[in-house]
DNA sequence: TCCAGATGTACTCATCCAGAGTATAAGGAG
DNA sequence: CTCCTTATACTCTGGATGAGTACATCTGGA
């Protein structure tokens, strides 16, 4: 490293998946043991680009094509797992991001779909603002003490003392809990208030794809991987509802749905579920609004 | 990987960093081998995260304190170096993207500093579209021929034919470009036209290094790590605009700054470089800021 | 049959912010 | 003293956003 010289090393490596669905209006995930795990595998295969490879495995065990697929990020850290191994070959996992489509029935074979929010129950604020925040943030008020830094983080991450509450950070609440020892730990019991817990760092892994989702479906039309072929509008809102925790106003986003001219009317009516029959829309793709979307701007002086 | 099982692969790993500085006004990476290679070093060290590892050779290197470090991506395809070497074992870069205080003198040591838009020259348009972008244009049109989708793309990411020029989409300019056969490949004379290359897929690391930070400063106040410790709102703007490679209209980003309350006056006085005296100022860092801001929300129901 | 409840759809209104332009203040150079 | 450059303070306008209201159209049950 010093110099031009180049020194690599050898390193223990595999691929980690976020798989997503939204089924009844509820974000799922892939796991493996019971739920225990995220579904991982070799970093080896015959594509040229690991993305290629990750898709096909994918597709072989959902049935379904996988409609996005993003790299998330490369956990390195030394202590990944509990014991880490003797030696100097350190263990590496590409963390990927996928959406597929809603599934009727959650497959036969070993891969389980279970919601999100049985590991992150603080994170559902559709409702209410869950009971659990509760508990969580008196056990780490009395963590901050009197340190004004740990507490102006709690109340900036917990929407405490009038912040607002945010959803994009789902994973830095959940570093914060495990900073404060909420999370994983040795001390099982009290642990399960806190969320279902997963082995290794694969909480913080999804708590990584959560994260990045929820900020993606606000600048990038995605959510659309996860629908299907037509919907209503309200079926449509109620997704971005699973996957942000949150309530949206609805005339505000028809709105906002119809004047990014995203969808397009099938010109059939859904069969009613309870109310008046909705119009049913498809996805409108284009080759702009596929790549990037509004977000925000720098003051461009413009001529 | 079917079922529970996990099988890990072993791999050739290291790191390479993005790192940036913006000196003069010019936003430059630091480079290796006469400017051909960006920096990249082993993967193993005594450190507990590759974060803090990278962080210590950084300044061991430029003899400055590293403000921002960041994952920015892990390549890992077949074809990353032009020759892949025999057997099953694929190379893999974890790419950081760094950012350091101004310097004063380039250093002394290997090290050397360049300005990306050498690299890329077709992104500066700060003081007038670039005049190789004609070239550029002529030859992806060709390339594009009546492919209406290649013709969609280019207009796109190019801001042809009356649509604008997105400075985030660099990254998506050189793949494309790529793709066409303007960057790297065997022909060197029409290449250099084209901007500087780089050893192997550098050139795109760099890329994706330039994609992100543009993103980046529009809603994250990663700017001030670029900056000294006081510095005149100016100076400021000029750093956004080298950085994004536009012009910004100067009233509407004072506004933006000071109603953001990012920085707050020092009490002293430039001394001058022309015209009037300007307020310097410093960075206010906060918390709240510190970890997230703005950005494009969601139709919230409040209540 | 008709009403209650649920859903779908179309408006209005106020506020805020971003883009754009203009005007004035305060220094230096000739 | 005048011109040039930079700094700083306003104004104006349009569009997007948050919030609320009104009305349409179905199902199911009293």
């Amino acid at each position: 490293m010093t110099g031009v010289q180049l020194r690599a090393g050898l390193a223990n490596a595999d691929l980690i998946a976020v798989l997503v669905a939204v089924t009844d209006n509820e974000p799922r995930v892939m796991t493996l043991r019971a739920g225990e795990a995220l579904p991982s595998g070799p970093f080896e295969s015959q594509h040229r680009s690991l993305q290629s490879g990750l898709r096909d495995w994918i597709e072989s065990q959902t049935g379904h094509p996988v409609g996005y697929l993003e790299q998330l990020y490369t956990f390195a850290d030394r202590d990944r797992e509990a014991p880490t191994e003797a030696g100097g070959v350190r263990r590496i996992s590409i963390g990927y991001l996928g959406l597929v489509r809603e599934q009727v029935t959650p497959g036969t074979g070993q891969p389980q779909w279970h919601g999100w929010y049985e590991y992150f129950p603080w994170e559902d604020h559709r409702d209410r603002r869950p009971l659990v925040l509760d508990s969580i943030t008196d056990r780490l008020d009395s963590w901050a003490g009197a340190d004004a830094l740990r507490r102006e983080r709690v109340d900036f991450l917990f929407g405490q003392n009038g912040l607002p509450w945010n959803e994009d950070l789902a994973l830095q609440r959940y570093e914060l809990m495990y900073e404060a020892g909420l999370a994983e730990s040795p001390s099982r019991p009290a642990i399960e208030r806190f969320g279902r817990p997963m082995t290794g760092d694969h909480r913080r892994i999804l708590a990584t794809g959560i994260a990045r989702l929820r900020a993606k479906i606000k600048y990038h039309p995605v959510v659309f991987e996860l629908m299907p072929d037509s919907f209503t509008l309200l079926h449509l809102q109620r997704t971005v509802e699973a996957l942000s925790g949150l309530r949206l106003h609805k005339p505000n986003f028809r709105r906002q749905i119809d004047q990014q001219e995203l969808v397009e009317e099938t010109g059939e009516m859904s069969s009613g579920t309870g109310g008046r029959p909705a119009k049913l829309y498809r996805y409108r793709p284009t080759v702009l609004q596929a790549q990037a979307l509004a977000g925000p701007r720098l003051p461009v002086s413009r001529h």
